[in-house]
DNA sequence: TTTCTTAAAGAGACCGGTCTCTTATTGATT
DNA sequence: AATCAATAAGAGACCGGTCTCTTTAAGAAA
């Protein structure tokens, strides 16, 4: 154990006042840019700046002012191509303002959200951006609202918070989404996600705490039930939380006995996934099974054939949800607003009409 | 123009020292964890605590300790999955040791990075991982050294900056890579990067000013002259900044007179639109044109036929250079250390004879 | 009982900025 | 020439922690 931190002794106010001979109350005048300062003198301070290299420390000028100029941004996984995109639309909105961004990621599990909100507050950050991972437990949500720091909800909403928040219909376009299969004749579909519950086993909406992962499966059971398929949650197949443990999922569920003819899946980190198992084998796509997922992923347009995908305008989710954010941020008091943007499909080929009936009597 | 920021009176260690019936001193040795207390104090403390919901401060408190617990990492582009799971990597290796990320892109501007570098320094971050983007400027990279913090690169090394370092054999690999093409038949064989130059043609190493890259072209050249092909250099091409760009070059490529017979891609998203423009052109991989990429990006096994690649060891990159940074943190001094992590090829589908021959005849 | 040692708590300076309040100087007004 | 307003610079408190130094209290040693 070192006694202490190898103090590196930089260049402060005082040191540049005492060089230029004003009062450190005038040179921060000038470094700081405010308050009112003669040119003769602003020059001196300026030159006596740049002689010793001055840098102001961010983190005096932060805990004085209470403003950091960070935003923190808390999602569910980086690496995930989806919010990759919404970050960058998040930094470039937050960019375009003055503002920065520092990044943390929750992998998904409510208790690193939590520390990673805990964390952010403790920097001090402006205000928060976060994907919340799960409904059931905001109260560290509710704590950023009443430390007075302003939060925007980003592609999920939270009924009971009453925040800034930008999503898109999930419900609407996985019924579209469904209805494409349905057209297609299909009457057994599985949809995928990698939430997961009490028992890995899907049983009715209220053990889904992830709002769009539960307004897209309630969009997809509401069409197969309209088409009158029987118990259709039986093909709702939950935990393909990893590649591994989606080719596990993938697997089981394409090995058992009644194997779905097409698949929804819940976003493009699973499908690669599911695309995988599906040609490791042997089957074809959509010949055997139609797959169709959400997210414009760049490799969905690239393989043979291509994958029919909703595309979610993920960029300017994140782009949005900053927008709003900043709005606050300057201070702007209208109530919080809800805002869902608009998504499409593009068919591409990976559907087609079911192979079971025509398999089966091969 | 709000007069102030909406100041949040938040609780401080005073006001649980109060509550507390103690002096300041002792209440902050029981929240900051340090110093000695009895027990019933620390329990006294602890309740007021609690019940006032006290957070400390961590703007406050790394001011004093001149400690931030940050990192900070400066990348390319977080949307190119190489640098999402290089960053998972330095992500990991900083929760083990209890620093956190704060994550800023340059867009491999030089001048992006170099606000990027001086606002994390001026944040106090307690150290810095960086990808340069350029060899001839690091002026900033020189202050960050002379600032006390620790400056380590990832992927990227430096000669004259003596700092820890873990890169590949980029000069290695790219040899490698080259030799199976060569071996194959070809020798018109493209090299495609993201890196520009002045006038946006290729005409010697000294004009690349990213190291990775210019090891990889020199390994190139290396090998095409070895093979007796006559100015390798013709077919180096340079600017594939944005996808649009990439598009752009490999139209003119694929349209030239002597198109190549194999390409080189120096990065996943470079390979995924060039493959795209080979497909919409209606050449077929790998009987019209062969392709390697670098980087084992997810949908290069997806493809039709799937992509040969070259597997960096992307997250143990990460890893590895957060590891040295993190050990410098804590007090380590030995000599700078420049690793060089072992890297393989996949073989898979997209490399086969050259075409050229046998398709002009035909 | 007195003195010495040690543990525990308190007082207050400090980090590097911001910002309010005060003071000095200058020019305009009558 | 005298008064007033406006401008520019200075003094010093403050933000919320940490940390050194001092004081107090209690137990051990003589």
């Amino acid at each position: 154990m070192k006694r202490t931190a190898p103090k590196t002794p930089s260049i402060t106010v005082s040191d540049v006042a005492r060089a230029a001979n004003v009062s450190k109350a005038t040179a921060a005048r000038v470094l700081g840019g405010y308050g009112v300062v003669s040119d003769t003198i602003r020059a001196d301070v300026m030159a006596a700046a740049k002689a010793l290299d001055y840098r102001p420390n961010e983190l005096a000028r932060s805990m004085t002012t209470g403003r950091s100029g960070i935003i923190g941004v808390v999602v569910g996984d980086i690496e995930n191509p989806f919010f990759s995109l919404a970050v960058r639309g998040i930094s470039d909105a937050a960019r375009a303002a003055g503002f920065n961004v520092i990044l943390a990621n929750s992998g998904e599990r409510i208790e690193a959200e939590k520390a990673a909100v805990r964390l952010l507050i403790g920097k001090r950050v402006d205000g928060l951006i976060v994907t919340p991972s799960e409904s059931r437990d905001i109260s560290h949500l509710r704590d950023i609202h009443r430390s007075g720091r302003p939060l925007a909800l980003l592609d999920r909403a939270l009924p009971d918070l009453d925040v800034d928040t930008v999503t898109v219909d999930d419900r609407g376009i996985a019924m579209r989404a469904t209805r494409i299969l349905v057209d297609a004749g299909h009457r057994n579909i599985a949809y995928v996600t990698a939430v997961d519950a009490e028992g890995h086993e899907y049983r009715d909406l209220t053990q889904i705490y992830t709002s769009s992962v539960r307004e897209r499966i309630d969009g997809f059971l509401t069409v197969c039930r309209d088409a009158g398929i029987d118990r259709p949650e039986r093909y709702v197949r939950l935990g393909a939380t990893s590649p591994a443990e989606t080719r596990r999922v993938a697997d089981e569920m394409l090995s058992g006995p009644d194997r779905p003819t097409a698949i929804l899946a819940s976003d493009s980190v699973i499908a690669l996934e599911i695309f995988r198992v599906i040609r490791q084998r042997g089957l074809r796509v959509p010949e055997d099974i139609s797959l169709i997922t959400f997210h414009d992923a760049d490799w969905t347009s690239v393989t043979t054939p291509p994958i029919t995908v909703i595309d979610q305008p993920v960029y300017a989710l994140g782009k949005s949800v900053a927008e709003l954010l900043i709005r606050r941020l300057k201070g702007d008091q209208r109530p919080a607003e809800r805002l869902i943007l608009p998504t499409s499909i593009f068919e591409r080929g990976s559907v087609g009409p079911p192979s079971n009936a025509i398999a089966r009597h091969a």
